[in-house]
DNA sequence: GTTGTATGCAAGTGCGTGCTTGCTTATGAT
DNA sequence: ATCATAAGCAAGCACGCACTTGCATACAAC
């Protein structure tokens, strides 16, 4: 076991964070939520900015959401199961997500928690629709990139704006699938090659 | 000339919330900038709050963000045209928003004027959507309100994050167009509708 | 047993910030 | 001319906050 205040520390940090943003986390709050002297916290890390950071690094954005299928065989079935899980991450740190994105203005820092996670996203998709041309599943002038970021603004804007407007979206059971579905239609996906695909 | 002050306040208000949100924006830097005595704020408005609060709602969100064609005549055109130009709206104001949507934890009136407006262009994307089906456009079974969402979303992420992650997204200059496109296709748009109303 | 390391505790410093008070000045209506 | 209203100005108050200092305590290594 290494350092187990320091853990303490950073995970009161992130959780703070994400409730409060920069400003509104003080240290003293987040020496109280880690059980620990707010003295401790400034021998550590030395100042709140470093802190934060660290804890952002700590426990931002995880950059493994999920991953897709190396060869396509049931393509809506497998981007909605995608769709879904990567909803549910995203919803479980949207507090986060929003603090950083606010902070940006500030800190160049904060965002890059965020953005590396939503990075690995964008080539996850990507790469699969791209497979998904390659084994005829979409025509060859398929927008593959424009249609996977379509996917992934779907899911960051049900992750964050669904709890301020619910009536604007549907049920949070079919959304993502939903989502999916018009992504691969969005490209003409031929449900065809499928059923071709599993006969054979 | 009614109250110049009071709406010299209001939009330095409102310019320094969307640079530092409500904790980072001061009295004395909102009277600063307004060219006014920080005394004058707090007998005009009474606290930090309540005018920060009314600056939102004075210059939140715009409601008429564009309007869309009564009866379509080229769908793909027409949407193009208003996706371009309802991100250029979302970009002008897109600091405001992140601000407003990190502030909701505390201040739950803050995000109000900006769901108030992202309200306005759902209504009118999915009106559009549906008079489309009405018109032929697309198949009766058509999603509308999931593509009008998936639309509204796109537009919504490109102008929060495309600051950060450039590369992921397509050229300013056609992504709007793109989003508009596959947003028809995916709800089994029928280009050929519109030849024929053309040709009649 | 001594020494080093990590932590707690009490107190304090300096600064920023929301908000107030008391007073003066300018302007415009009556 | 008088008076009400709006605004400026100087000063300050009370509090919160990041961060520091000095000292005591526990514990583990040697």
């Amino acid at each position: 076991m290494v350092a187990p205040t320091r853990e303490h520390i950073l995970t009161a940090a992130a959780r703070l964070y994400a409730e409060h943003g920069f400003r509104g986390t003080t240290t003293r709050a987040i020496a109280e939520k880690a059980g620990v002297n707010e003295v401790t916290v400034f021998r550590i890390f030395g100042s709140k900015e470093t802190l934060i950071v660290e804890a952002m690094r700590a426990h931002g954005v995880p950059v493994n959401v999920g991953t897709l299928p190396a060869t396509p065989v049931d393509p809506e079935q497998e981007l909605a199961a995608w769709a879904i899980q990567t909803r549910k991450v995203l919803v479980s740190i949207r507090a986060m997500i929003r603090q950083a994105m606010s902070d940006a203005e500030q800190n160049p820092e904060m965002p890059r928690s965020v953005t590396r996670g939503a990075e690995a996203m964008f080539d996850t998709i990507h790469q699969y629709l791209e497979r998904l041309r390659d084994a005829g599943f979409v025509p060859e002038a398929a927008e593959t990139q424009v249609a996977g970021g379509i996917l992934v603004s779907a899911l960051f804007h049900d992750a964050m704006w669904r709890e301020f407007m619910p009536q604007h979206f549907s049920p949070v059971a079919t959304a993502p699938a939903s989502y999916a579905r018009l992504c691969l239609k969005s490209i003409g996906f031929n449900a065809a090659v499928r059923e071709q695909r599993v006969a054979s």
